[in-house]
DNA sequence: AATCCTTTGAAGGGA
DNA sequence: TCCCTTCAAAGGATT
């Protein structure tokens, strides 16, 4: 993921992070600033910093090929979708529970990372990405008073029972104190700040430690107390403000640039993310000066498992998971290869994730964390 | 409370 | 290169 470090302007005021109140004055400067003017395009129907050029590395779908519905953020009326690299099931072959950016209602899944615009939305200049509406605040304007599944909330987020409004989440975001904001876990998880290279040398002076500065150039101080915010827009802006830094005793703050693209909700824990498996939590606690434990990534079988397990239980009425994984085997045993390889894919796809989030990370790093395994299996004894 | 069982695939190490 | 070991998930069974 590529960041745009922000341009501090003058006339933005950078939100104290110990204040006891959200810079209103911060936040108001932003929505009166125009699309072109922001710093970051968080305009989230927009997408100004798209690399690749049109028609050679894009796929094109055309739009009955996709559930619109699903992504309102595109505009249904552009006269085709530009799609990278896509992959839909039916409905019956992905667990809603696990695929939560998946529209239940939908007729079919989308999923894996992709990027979808519509034709009359690729364009260089934020500004230009819909004529119809000029400004941010506009844009904000546009979508106040409208339910919650009515705004182009990422699908992920879409919750039918949610009955709070855009103003509602303005309102609320106002009234939090600015330290207090939640960070959404996946947003910390897939922030990679840049390479030392790309970052101006004069700003790259006193960085917060990980995972706001994670692989950064300068080793942060670690006995520093960084009790800095992160500057949250409402989620129907995908767009978040991080700290990564200081300049002249100012915060800086980055924006993850693809954090408004509808992605694949990674399933990958981020770095500090306290052990899930009763056995972990376990071999943990022993020692606590211990490097935090990084979990492999799922394998393909395992993410068949992980879909289909649940399924196995209801039809053959068992719980033991020893039973359920030998039903499992057989079933992917059986599985043809083409619906393996989705799996496959799936499974390349988190390895090259985990990959990027942890490249000093090895599989080694986790051997002797577990208790060693004693088989339950007796070798056949032999006849004398 | 802690560990085993059970599956497949990926990865690492030793021969 | 081949073989062996370990670990990802997960919940009942076992120690």
């Amino acid at each position: 993921m590529e960041t745009m470090w922000v341009e501090m302007d003058d006339d933005l005021t950078v939100p104290d992070p110990n204040g006891p109140d959200l810079p209103q004055d911060f936040l108001q400067v932003w929505l009166k600033e125009t699309v072109n003017q922001l710093p970051v395009p968080i305009y989230p129907w927009c997408n100004s910093n798209r690399m690749e050029p049109m028609g050679e590395t894009i796929q094109r779908e055309t739009k009955d090929q996709l559930n619109v519905l699903k992504w309102p953020q595109c505009n249904p009326n552009g006269p085709e979708f530009m799609v990278k690299t896509i992959k839909i099931e039916t409905k019956d072959q992905l667990p809603v529970p696990e695929q939560p950016q998946c529209n239940p209602n939908g007729p079919e899944f989308m999923v894996e990372t992709v990027k979808r615009e519509t034709k009359d939305q690729l364009t260089e200049n934020a500004e230009d990405c819909d004529p119809n509406i000029p400004n941010f605040l506009q844009a904000l304007e546009a979508l106040l008073g409208k339910t919650a599944d009515q705004l182009p909330l990422p699908a992920k987020e879409c919750d039918p029972n949610r009955e709070d409004t855009l103003q509602a989440v303005l309102e609320e975001l106002r009234r939090q104190p600015a330290n207090c904001l939640p960070v959404p876990q996946e947003l910390l998880c897939d922030f990679h700040p840049p390479p030392a290279s790309t970052v101006p040398e004069e700003q790259c002076i006193d960085l917060l430690p990980p995972p706001f500065s994670a692989q950064m150039c300068n080793q942060p101080d670690q006995e520093q107390n960084y009790n800095v915010s992160a500057v949250m827009f409402p989620h129907c802006v995908q767009g978040n403000l991080f700290p990564v830094g200081t300049v002249n005793g100012e915060v800086v703050y980055a924006f993850p640039q693809e954090s408004y693209i509808p992605a694949f909700v990674p399933t990958v824990p981020p770095p500090n993310n306290p052990p899930t498996s009763r056995r972990r939590k376990c071999s943990t606690q022993k020692n606590v000066n211990e490097k935090p434990y990084i979990k492999k990534p799922l394998n393909a079988f395992m993410l068949f498992r992980q879909e289909q397990r649940l399924k196995v239980v209801a039809e053959l009425n068992v719980r033991d998971s020893a039973i359920v994984n030998t039903e499992l085997g057989k079933r992917w045993a059986h599985l043809p290869m083409q619906e393996k390889n989705k799996y496959f894919q799936e499974a390349d796809r988190l390895r090259d994730l985990h990959e990027q989030q942890y490249p000093e990370w090895s599989t080694k790093e986790n051997y002797g964390r577990k208790r060693k395994r004693i088989r339950r299996k007796i070798p056949t004894p032999v006849a004398i």
